[in-house]
RNA sequence: GGGCCUGUAGCUCAGGUGGCUAGAGCGCGCCCCUGAUAAGGGCGAGGUCGGUUGUUCAAGUCAACCCAGGCCCA
């Protein structure tokens, strides 16, 4: 050898061209277009031909704007479900979708760009508007969803303003009418006056309002009562609804309660004994002489007149009166209310609603006719005051029903609209019966659903709008009876199969009924459509009839997954719609999550101004980091969002990132075709951890079949810090760096590395979907030859654990508990100066029983194990014993010998070799054994 | 007002059927290494388990009430 001979030369250091620095927000769009030219998604599903299905199905959002933190959340985790799914051997489609019908589009598009004026265009050049604004914020979406890293049909998702889609919707409709469960009636609904349409519960919120608060006197006019009641006796009503008093039909009285007839400062009024107190406190008296005392139920039938209009209304009885406001005495207008309309209908009253859609009074008195109603009540209550009805005025505060999208107050207003009966065809039963044969998670799902089917009204499904799907109804204009001729009717379907429903826009009922229909009754054939169309959540609730299928096998869904707003929304519809039109839910499993907080924990909101994009995410830290975010939270509660998350979760990427770096770069001349050792040829520790590795594995499976990711993230992430950088690597370095690159001491680490690195890579792909293919392609053996990562196999659990048996894992775990303990002496040492390196230090350590037992037999493993030159063994004296049987004492001295310059361990050997006098005769062996490969020829070392 | 959910170290999470001095990772402080190096390793300090009162030999774990936050319904 010459003179300047490098040592270093001959060690196998870590080499890998795999880069350090993620560059994230860079190198991921440079991977997602390379999948897209791959066609990754199509590969997937192809790598799964004859797979079981397993079928995700998408919940449409609205695209109507940038998608938010939430809406990223939503995604990714379907896009987990999906991916592990895959990995776990199903065909796992997704085919996402978007929900383009609807107020929001439609009011963007009047304001913005017809200036309010929306009669200037025809309905059907209005929807083509509408049609071209969901478009582009569809195309918006899908970018920055697919920059999440989401696979899934995207050049081909479905949307609800597709031709097939809407004659999908219009047929359930049909379905529905044909079946019996579709009837038009009058009924108070909710009403926006400003979007001037029926709102269903669902698009209903409460939000403050302040409403007039008032007390009015209406004067007994008779009744069988009248008499034992006393002269001028008044019955006290409270509304915050001063306008609904022309609608004012009845007084409702709580059969069971206590009235009493009071002698106040504003005369003698009759109300309930119990608010005495809290009528006295609010009309401000002091004692009232009590008169008559008796049960509501004897007020029944009682006359009152009405204090401005000329008419004498009844008291009747109703339990939803109650003592917790007001006087015990319910105002009832039939047609401004769901209970008044109830107890109406009991009674016989007028359902009187004089109230135009743009929610002003059609007739009345001149003090409040033609205004609209909120403007109505100051004139009304001057009105009052002016008849001396008026006891008291104030004004409050209280949460009241707002329109969910313009976010106006709405009214309750009678109105002729369409409705599905619950109780027909026992609907509601049988909803409810399904909801009892799904999964639900979280388990609290079952009864939020069954409680909101078990007491919603009637489905109230038109609408007053032009964006949507029509009502698939016609009308004989001469006889004015309906056409109920469905094989006639579902000749409209196939219009609006090819045309969408446009056509019923653009052609006639002439054109999309068959030539000659005819009315059953009169003989006439001219018809006149239906101008409603159908409620939204109708349209979106048959997405599973328009997109999968029972042929197919993907009808019903293994899973629906969507925010807790949906409950209400999406969960609910679909559910109605698919037992309406095929007897049976639409889904398996429902699953939920929670809302998305910001750093204080206030669920972000638009009108918090708190929300955030998915996108600033991915520009600075990377989608990877972003769905790291995602599973390091249980997504089923309220997740949150905090800048400093984000810098930590960096760290958690970093350093798995770099574990597998690690890995890499101690396997470039690893093959495994050649190199991988069998399981019996494995050092016991290395067999070990893959036997540990293998339990990680069954673990993590069993939580992705549950959807838990973040308990993977979690377990993932500590294996890979404590199991394998703090221990396994660190403890490996020595054999890898030192050993001769062929010699079975080297192999065996790293089959158990190639091993460990590849069952964990694929473990986290799902999760990492763009760093795992990333290490994918610097896989040793030329594992992404075979295609991406994402076509790959979840690990098997029982080929790792099966590296070694029970017992030699348990010699080992007791060995591994005892570093801790020896790592704290050497820190003390390094505290006390005697060391500073681990592998300056000899480490004697004192045993007895079992323990000095197994010391003994793996005694030659010691050093390695603790990263220091030496480890002696003696005898636990009796001074020394320590307290616990398995406990070892354990002292620290400077290690024997002088430093080894190639492997930098201690030994009394350095010196002996006369080629290398500053090597050990460990490295002294290694050389030899180098040299014997080199000279054979076969395999080459790692430098 | 009614119903439901949540509340364990600064952060994110574990803690079946109640049982040793309540755990992990990250972060933080101090130290080591310089052959994973804009890396790696070690040690350490952090919690009256939202609060109160009970049941029990024993409660983060069960019960009741309360507080805070959230969601749904009205």
């Amino acid at each position: 050898m010459a003179e300047p001979f490098d040592l270093k030369k001959t060690l196998n250091l870590p080499r890998t061209d795999f880069p350090m620095k993620a560059r994230l927000p860079e190198r991921e769009p440079e991977q997602l277009a390379e999948w897209e030219r791959a066609g990754i998604y199509e590969k997937i599903l192809e790598s799964r031909t004859g797979a079981p299905l397993f079928v995700l199905h998408d919940g449409p959002p609205y695209p109507t704007g940038d998608i938010h933190l939430g809406t990223g959340l939503n995604k990714i985790v379907k896009d987990l479900m999906v991916k592990s799914k895959t990995m776990a051997g199903f065909q796992s489609p997704y085919i996402p979708g978007w929900d383009c019908h609807g107020l929001p589009i439609e009011n963007k598009v009047e304001k913005e760009e017809l200036g309010g004026q929306k009669d200037k265009v025809s309905p059907a050049e209005f929807r083509q508007m509408c049609r071209e604004w969901a478009t582009r914020y569809v195309d918006l979406n899908r970018r920055d969803f697919k920059r999440l890293g989401v696979f899934g049909q995207w050049d081909k998702p479905y949307l609800t303003m597709d031709a097939h889609y809407e004659a999908t919707v219009a047929d359930a409709f049909l379905t529905f009418l044909e079946k019996g469960y579709v009837y038009r009636g009058l009924k108070p609904v909710y009403w926006c006056m400003v979007d001037r349409t029926a709102l269903a519960e669902a698009e209903v919120e409460y939000e403050d309002h302040t409403s007039n608060s008032i007390w009015v006197k209406f004067a007994v006019a008779g009744g069988e009562r009248a008499k034992d009641l006393g002269p001028d006796v008044s019955a006290l009503i409270w509304t915050t609804t001063p306008w609904t008093l022309p609608a004012n039909r009845a007084l409702a009285f709580h059969p069971d309660f206590e009235y009493i007839v009071a002698e106040t400062p504003a005369g003698a009024l009759l109300f309930a004994a119990e608010r005495l107190n809290a009528v006295a406190a609010e009309l401000k008296f002091e004692a009232a002489k009590v008169r008559w005392r008796g049960k509501g139920r004897e007020l029944e039938g009682m006359k009152f007149r009405h204090p401005f209009l000329d008419l004498v209304v009844p008291g009747v009885l109703a339990d939803y009166v109650t003592l917790e406001q007001g006087s015990g005495v319910v105002h009832t207008a039939p047609g401004h209310g769901a209970e008044d309309f109830y107890t109406g209908q009991r009674y016989g009253l007028d359902t009187y609603a004089p109230i135009d859609d743009d929610g002003r009074f059609v007739e009345g008195l001149p003090e409040y006719k033609g205004k609209q109603v909120f403007e109505a009540n100051e004139p009304i209550i001057e009105l009052l005051a002016r008849r001396g009805a008026l006891v008291h005025s104030s004004k409050y505060r209280h949460s009241y029903p707002h329109c969910w999208r313009c976010h106006n107050p709405v009214i309750f207003r009678a109105t002729e609209q369409w409705f599905i009966g619950m109780e027909r065809n026992d609907l509601r039963k049988r909803a409810l019966q399904e909801i009892d044969k799904v999964k639900w998670a979280p388990a609290w799902g079952h009864d939020r659903l069954y409680g909101m089917i078990a007491e919603r009204p009637d489905w109230c499904i038109s609408r007053q709008r032009f964006w949507g799907v029509p009502l698939i109804v016609f009308t004989c204009e001469k006889c004015k009876v309906r056409l109920e001729d469905f094989k006639a009717l579902r000749n409209v379907v196939e219009w609006f199969e090819k045309e969408g429903a446009d056509a019923w826009y653009t052609r006639s009922a002439e054109e999309l009924l068959p030539p000659g229909t005819k009315c059953p009754k009169c003989g006439d054939s001219k018809w006149k459509k239906e101008n409603d169309i159908l409620d939204v959540w109708f349209e979106s609730g048959s997405s599973h009839l328009a997109v999968l299928d029972p042929k197919a096998g993907t009808w019903p869904a293994d899973v629906y997954f969507e925010g807790p707003d949906q409950y209400r929304g999406w969960f609910h519809s679909s559910l109605l719609v698919a037992v309406g039109t095929r007897d049976a839910a639409p889904y398996r499993q429902v699953v939920s999550h929670g809302w998305t907080l910001d750093p204080e924990g206030r669920p972000m909101s638009k009108s918090l101004g708190n929300t955030l994009l998915p996108r600033e995410i991915t520009e600075k830290w990377g989608a990877d980091v972003l769905r790291l975010w995602v599973v390091s939270q249980d997504y089923q509660q309220d997740v949150r969002w905090s800048e400093p998350m984000m810098g930590q979760l960096s760290e958690s990427y970093r350093k798995l990132r770099n574990t597998f770096r690690y890995a890499l770069s101690n396997l470039p001349d690893f093959d495994p075709s050649r190199d991988l050792l069998a399981d019996d040829k494995l050092w016991e520790l290395d067999a070990w951890m893959v036997r540990r590795t293998g339990e990680l594995v069954r673990e993590c499976l069993a939580w992705y079949e549950s959807f838990d990711f973040h308990r993977v993230f979690h377990a993932i992430h500590d294996f890979a810090v404590v199991d394998l950088s703090s221990f396994y690597f660190d403890v490996l370095k020595d054999r890898l760096y030192t050993f001769a690159p062929r010699s079975v001491g080297r192999r065996s680490a790293q089959t158990a590395i190639y091993r460990i690195a590849s069952a964990l890579l694929r473990l986290i792909a799902p999760i990492l979907t763009f760093t795992s293919e990333e290490v994918w392609k610097h896989f040793p053996g030329g594992a992404s030859a075979a295609g991406s990562i994402h076509t790959a196999y979840f690990p098997k659990a029982e080929e790792l654990e099966r590296a070694t048996s029970e017992s030699v894992a348990a010699n080992w775990v007791r060995l591994a508990a005892l570093r801790p303990h020896v790592l704290k002496a050497l820190e003390e040492a390094r505290n006390a100066k005697t060391i500073n390196s681990g592998l300056e230090a000899k480490v004697t350590l004192s045993a007895a029983g079992d323990q000095a037992a197994l010391l003994a037999k793996y005694a030659v493993f010691l050093p390695a194990l603790f990263i220091v030159s030496q480890v002696h063994l003696e005898p636990a004296t009796e001074a020394a014993k320590p307290e616990a049987a398995d406990a070892v004492g354990i002292r620290i001295e400077r290690a024997d010998g002088k430093k080894c310059e190639r492997c930098w361990n201690f030994s009394t050997h350095v010196g002996e070799n006369s080629t290398h006098p500053t090597i050990c005769e460990r490295c002294t062996a290694a050389l030899d054994e180098i040299d014997r490969d080199r000279s054979t020829g076969s395999g080459g070392a790692a430098a």
